[in-house]
DNA sequence: TTGACAAGTGACACGATGTCATTTAATATA
DNA sequence: TATATTAAATGACATCGTGTCACTTGTCAA
């Protein structure tokens, strides 16, 4: 959390910083972004950053965490609408982050937050359940008992292996990894949600 | 993808590399891992890394490949022990993993990769859904309509809400996170597989 | 007016990264 | 074997970024 001197400072002030620091982290991930980038931009010394934030972490999640507090009451409002009913709320929230992204900055925000950390990560993990090359995954594919899944065609598997080691949050990153349109990521979110509602396997 | 130069070298050298590699990447997570304690310990000159290697994160992602690799086959066996049932292989190598850790330091290598990637940053999205307080949280739970779920007690909705978001990978993160003992990770993962199983929502 | 405390400032010490000119080793060729 | 050619090894160095700290400036109460 950012230092009560943060929150102490004039309005136009802290301003100037976010919105500096929303470039620099639009421009590049977390890891390559620099203090000394966000400083100059908003034309503020560097010992006054450190008066206001413990690093660039500190900055970066917080800017992360107003983003998100707006969702949560959409959600909520979602939850009421929709009777209760998670899914279909889930789903209004994700298709409404994909349609009211304002700018690309926002967008490559979200982008560089979503890839960069857990992207090339999740990646090398899958392998653990997918194989490195295509063979394994045919190999997978052809082990899997299909009779027993709730599945229309072979595609789906695919969609069900997604499942089991994400659901939503992996939504979003594949919508920025793959480039995905607005309207396949929400038609693939659909998808994996309809399959956790009723199930992954037939009923006995 | 570590470049042919380091293929080339001799096992030994390769293997003093690789300990140093890891015992670096144990200590600290990958932002704050340094080359120079790597070279310092596997006593190479500074050039020979980058003959080696792109960058840090190339011998990172390298190191975490050859992690996954062993598990793909034991995926793959479980299987076919399972007669294709995925989630019951899957859970056989998510216990596998948890108990057969060979050591400190390679628990801390994948606690490494798995909190100091994922876990702010997902923390931060799930309070779109949950909220930041308490309150917030009680909220939702009050709205959502449990009659429509299919779940025994109210306690159940976390663990829901956790599956729609997540799954499998979510347990990794979660259970190196809380340091859940490895009864308890194994209980979680159940559960929600179960439920995963039989749909999170009650039939028609 | 003065004293005390909070905030602002920027030079600097420290450390890390990636490059490059140069040396050394390995391999092919005649 | 001698020589040419290519690959690998090396470490000094330029560059950049971080976090700190001694010092200055501002604020506000007594």
């Amino acid at each position: 959390m950012p230092k009560q001197t943060f929150f102490n400072l004039p309005e136009h002030k802290r301003n100037t910083l976010i919105e500096a620091a929303g470039k620099e982290f639009s421009r590049v991930p977390l890891a390559e972004a620099s203090i000394s980038n966000i400083i100059k931009e908003a034309h503020i010394p560097r010992g006054s950053f450190y008066q206001y934030f413990e690093n660039k972490e500190d900055l970066y999640l917080y800017l992360l965490k107003e983003e998100a507090k707006g969702r949560n009451s959409l959600f909520i409002s979602m939850l009421k609408k929709h009777n209760g009913d998670i899914i279909l709320a889930m789903t209004a929230v994700y298709r409404d982050f994909l349609e009211k992204m304002p700018d690309d900055q926002e967008r490559d925000f979200f982008k560089n937050a979503l890839l960069n950390v857990t992207h090339k990560l999740e990646n090398v993990f899958m392998t653990i359940f997918e194989g490195n090359n295509s063979e394994s995954m045919n190999q997978i594919s052809q082990l899997i008992n299909t009779e027993k899944l709730n599945i229309k065609d072979d595609k789906e598997i695919h969609h069900i292996i997604q499942i089991i080691t994400a659901v939503a949050f992996r939504n979003f990153v594949e919508k920025f990894s793959k480039e995905l349109s607005d309207e396949t990521a929400i038609e693939h979110f659909v998808i994996e949600m309809n399959l956790l509602k009723q199930g992954l396997y037939k009923r006995e």
